[in-house]
DNA sequence: GTGAAAGCGCTAACAC
DNA sequence: GTGTTAGCGCTTTCAC
């Protein structure tokens, strides 16, 4: 045992082969391939690979193959809860077929995200997941040319983007616009949102003001915060919500930490949840049925999202056809107390 | 630039030099190593680059080069905010100098660990960060052969774990002991402890215990909630340490968000925090901030330990050594209203 | 300052 | 079932 991780890093194919008495292929197939082999050669290679500590160089077998079994994913940050939900379920389902997950950060720019996307193709990954839909046209336009799969997220194309290959989302805008029927119809006339500078949250503000205009409520504000959107900006744009409409009733948050934190605020300030104000967030977290009163938010399928765009990409790395290219998990309305 | 993205993942070295009229090597080095040639050729071998649309194969670098300008993280899971604002600043910091993440989800199980760890050596990364210093004895022997720079973090290898190569963390121990004396110095006689069955909780708990006896306190109850942790079980293990100790009045939780959700269920009963029960987190998140009444907390340097981690690497990576291998960061009590 | 030759460690045909 | 022959696309000596 010592012996063989003494020789970790060490040992190449071609030193097990000679090990084992056996060829170069006959190694490479063992490790790749083992049904294709002897039961006995198999269990000869297997002992020299064991006693020689010998682990693959997949670097070379990327080269050799040009499979890196490497998928990339860009988020805007891994450090929000709804977003590494997706890459921790993506990164499961990958690793389960032997793939491992390199991931990006893209702050949120443009300009990251593509000079992260042109890395990522100098790997030569096998496959991308992007987070939304609304990449700049130049960076579209390349991906449509190089073979690799790649996963939209997060979002659908149709309101507002293009589909580049695959995607796996829900809409947006439809969602905004549901939280505007679920506030109205539970009484509010005066809306607010708290949101981020983030291309997704304008989405769900523009469903958001569509459905209330068109359902006649026409007071609508709406807080943007710059990205990272924190628990702790909370508190203040709901002031400055209230400040621009002093009836404010209703709020949609942007996801249910936001929301939590206008709940702690409504605390301090002594308003009851919902009768003073309603309070709908985003994400249906595990804060939301720890919350006083529970979180009524908006459930979205996070982690399916990115088990089904891990089982996209697999699906189409075995040259075989995912029942659709564009799957839409859509959203649901879960009512608690809060709204 | 449409015929330069079509050529994406096509063009290859030698084309760029022909293109340009020089040698391979010369591309090499217009890519590499800038400043090694006359900028007349650079600024030729640049435009022959842009023409084509040439995208260098890191895959067939790093084979010749054998370093991959990879490097792995393992980390329990990255859905939970404590850690990924540690592997945040990590890919920023190795992002800035050329390197890329890899990512890897233990979930909290040492064999997960291994494999992991195993799967990346064959990768060739050049580094690896570890989150916590408790690796299984096999692995800490094999990490230990290889040549690689390793950083474990979250931690510190003294109070229960070995060094394998460096570490940037803190005594989870000691904060635990400071925890149970700050309870203890408010006026706390009969403490709780919320945490998950996981190693550096079980470590914080271990403090909070030996501190407490120490000062003579003696009802302390604990609750470990399995992997993952989520605020939504908070609630019921908090009636748990009531059940245990009626008089219970103070709470020490392994997280911000657990703390969270203590607050909610205090106001559901109608308990005063801090007067009725005092309640401390750990981490100092932005909920801390956002609560009502404002939490307590302990706060770690969180982004800073990924940051640290990575130039740390990164110094190793340049065959230059760090001023220390063993970082400790400490952590400090940030007192706000709840405790 | 630039180039020619020799691999890096593996996989992919194709033979046998 | 197993082996042989050629590369994968780049970086590294070492010449010039």
């Amino acid at each position: 045992m010592t012996d063989a991780s003494a020789s970790i890093s060490r040992a190449r194919m071609i030193d097990v082969a000679q090990a084992a008495g056996v060829s170069l292929v006959t190694v490479s197939r063992a490790v790749n391939a083992p049904d294709k082999l002897a039961p006995e050669t198999l269990a000869v290679v297997r002992a020299a690979i064991e006693r020689l500590g010998y682990v693959p160089n997949l670097t070379a077998g990327s080269l050799a193959s040009s499979r890196s079994r490497i998928v990339a994913a860009v988020v805007p940050t891994i450090s929000n809860a709804v977003f590494s939900e997706t890459i921790e379920a993506l990164a499961q389902t990958l690793a389960e077929a032997g793939h491992q997950l390199l991931i990006g950060q893209s702050a949120y720019r443009a300009a990251d995200e593509a000079a992260l996307v042109d890395a990522f193709l100098g790997r030569r990954v096998d496959g991308l997941v992007l987070t939304g839909c609304n990449q700049n046209a130049a960076l579209i336009a390349r991906l449509k040319r190089t073979a690799i799969p790649v996963v939209q997220t997060w979002d659908l194309p149709d309101a507002g983007g293009a589909l580049i290959d695959m995607v796996v989302g829900f809409s947006n805008r439809d969602a905004g616009r549901h939280a505007a029927r679920h506030l109205i119809e539970r009484g509010c006339t005066s809306l607010g949102f708290i949101g981020a500078e983030e291309d997704r949250s304008r989405r769900r503000l523009e469903g958001f003001k569509d459905e209330a205009t068109k359902l006649g409520v026409l007071s609508v504000a709406a807080e943007l915060i710059r990205p990272p959107a924190q628990m702790d900006q909370a508190a203040a744009r709901l002031q400055q919500l209230v400040a621009r409409q002093s009836d404010l009733d209703g709020v949609f948050c942007n996801n249910d930490h936001l929301a939590a934190a206008v709940l702690f605020e409504c605390h301090r300030l002594g308003w009851p949840v919902p009768n003073k104000l309603a309070v709908l967030g985003f994400g249906d977290q595990p804060m939301a049925r720890a919350a006083a009163p529970q979180l009524s938010s908006i459930r979205i399928r996070r982690a399916e999202m990115g088990e089904r765009a891990g089982q996209m990409l697999l699906t189409r790395l075995s040259d075989r056809e995912p029942e659709s290219r564009c799957v839409d998990l859509g959203f649901e309305i879960v009512t608690r107390g809060s709204a």
